[in-house]
DNA sequence: TAACATTCCGCGC
DNA sequence: GCGCGGAATGTTA
């Protein structure tokens, strides 16, 4: 059922948001951090008030206000369905994370009941076809390390730094955010 | 069966 | 005490 994608233009770049029957189904990172295409690719709907002219209303300020560093309003409805039960218990914990706040895959596995099931966890956020209103940039890996991003390490890095200088932390971490993406072997702290 | 956006334990420096 | 190497664990294509 995935529509056109409709552009969603923000301060840091225009992302893509694409819609099905049942709402918001995807959305994607822009290409590069200060490169917006807008190219003549701006597909509008112009027939009439669909419900997806809604939703993009509604996904646009939401993202705008996620990028701000604050919490969304209102958020459209997820279309979630193509995941598997695991999955989708996986981003419903992950919408569950406050702002500005984050935990590990190991911590999401724990709250599954399958302590075992960090490295599956991190396969879900993989999986995640709604990047940044099913907050998957707020996991890290244990030991203070960043872990993966689909959207590239540097979004992520750069989310949790909107998000925790907004939610009051003290975002000046002189020396303790090294942000080690890969540790050679893996005991870190 | 192979591949992961991980984690933990054991050892060497 | 810190860092490196390897093995384990659960889900998915």
């Amino acid at each position: 059922m995935a529509r056109t994608p409709l552009a969603l233009p923000t301060r840091h770049g225009v992302f893509w948001a694409t819609y099905s029957a049942s709402g918001l189904a995807r959305l994607e990172f822009p290409p590069s951090e200060e490169r917006p295409p807008a190219l003549a690719e701006v597909a509008a709907p112009t027939t009439g008030m669909t419900a997806t002219a809604e939703w993009h209303r509604t996904a646009s300020a939401a993202v705008a206000r996620i990028l701000d560093g604050l919490e969304p309003r209102q958020l459209p409805p997820l279309d979630l369905a193509e995941g598997t039960t695991f999955q989708r218990s996986v981003w419903n914990e992950l919408l569950r994370i406050p702002l500005g706040q984050t935990r590990t895959y190991g911590e999401i596995a724990r709250r599954l009941a399958l302590p075992g099931a960090a490295r599956a966890v991190g396969a879900a956020c993989g999986a995640n076809p709604v990047p940044l209103i099913v907050p998957c940039h707020r996991v890290v890996a244990a030991g203070g390390r960043l872990g993966g991003f689909s959207g590239g390490a540097g979004w992520k890095e750069k989310l949790l730094a909107i998000e925790q200088a907004a939610a009051g932390f003290s975002l000046q971490n002189p020396s303790a955010a090294p942000v080690k993406t890969r540790a050679g072997g893996g005991r870190a702290a």
